[in-house]
DNA sequence: CTGGATCCTCAACGATACTG
DNA sequence: CAGTATCGTTGAGGATCCAG
């Protein structure tokens, strides 16, 4: 609506004035891994104003990035969602999140883990999302109170929302995952150290740790 | 310093409060073309206000994204360089500028375009940047005041600010350039009706045609 | 001339309260 | 549940000025 302009014929300036607005690619990110309510996304992003998220949800709206679902007949909320050009950015979220996850190094004071940073950290884990085609496996992973679901099948990896219908292997850990997708803690000593517990078929999680890799950039300053 | 945080510990989010800051994606931009003094920025971004511009550069310095190189003897003017951090966002500048050309259809009231955009365009164009062995080509691209170089040779692509040093072909267009990267406009049409001209090796522009393509995207809104 | 710093204004953001 | 309304605060926009 009243979006800020740049003045330039030029893609990223363009994605800028939609990216580039506080809060946008938070919600974007929830968004991506499933349609969600005005409330799922309101516990999704604390600290977000319930005035800001209203007027980014509109303007993206506008935008044709997302769509608006009015409660159908049975349902009984609102649920926003992705469009298919909202689809679209996905590769680019991909790439900001592995950035910035190469940056990072510890939690900062207070800062919180929900389910789609987990749900996004495992997506840009898994890369391409190619593995052999004779894997098979149902992954749950809990971080705190929320939990993401893993599956390898059928040659792809692939994440979502939620813990795994039938998990052959449920793995409990705190942020110190991240540092095993960082490649920093080998799979046996996180079990050691108890940095992660496991439910199910053990077995199962060293090809987890040796397949999911967000690694560290080298060129972060201190 | 007085950068705003999301308060989750996610890539994403982290790479947000960065990015998401008005103006820097574009100074990334026009760093990422090459080193550039605090005039060249100003130039590029017209619009920017000089004190936002210096503090984004304050921010990015002390991110480790951006490095101030002082005058040595010899030179007399500051300079702003892309750090090996900074350059890692590449990937990710790419694949929003390819997300954001795919949205753009004419451009709006007083959109003008500069260096580091046709630069964007052209290195998105590129796409994976790989092209036969054997092709050995270098182009000048002229869009309006501004000149790009393009280089086909040893099996990749590179794209530069400014003329090429004897380039074997010179395209001079208009913001039409765009319809032809997006392939809706065929290299012999192009010619025909003077949307480019051309001097040089004139051969050489229907693979330069076939090889540079930004889609639009087929999902945008009307 | 380059590389900023300063000042002022106003639109956008943030926090909280409140409503259909 | 899904937002509006209100109001204080912050940061961008724009012009000008200044030091090396």
């Amino acid at each position: 609506m009243t979006n800020q302009h740049y003045g330039q014929f030029c893609g990223l300036a363009r994605a800028a004035e939609i990216v580039g607005q506080r809060w946008t690619l938070l919600i974007l990110r929830d968004l991506s891994v499933g349609p969600q309510r005005y409330s799922d996304l309101v516990s999704g992003l604390p600290g977000i104003p319930t005035n800001t998220l209203a007027s980014r949800l509109k303007e993206l709206e506008e935008e044709g990035i997302v769509e608006r679902l009015a409660p159908s007949s049975g349902e009984r909320a609102v649920v926003y969602r992705l469009t298919p050009r909202g689809e679209e950015l996905g590769p680019a979220m991909d790439a900001l999140s592995r950035w910035g996850a190469g940056g990072m190094r510890t939690p900062r004071d207070g800062e919180i883990v929900t389910t789609a940073s987990i749900a996004a950290a495992l997506k840009v884990a898994a890369g391409d999302g190619i593995v052999p085609e004779d894997w098979d496996a149902a992954y749950t992973v809990r971080v705190g109170e929320v939990e993401t679901h893993l599956i390898m099948r059928d040659g792809v990896i692939t994440v979502g929302p939620g813990a795994a219908e039938a998990p052959d292997l449920v793995i409990t850990a705190g942020p110190q995952i991240r540092d095993l997708l960082a490649g920093e803690l080998d799979a046996d000593t996180a079990i050691a150290t108890g940095a992660v517990k496991l439910e199910g078929d053990a077995s199962l999680f060293a090809r987890f740790a040796d397949t999911l890799h967000v690694p560290y950039s080298p060129n972060v300053p201190a």
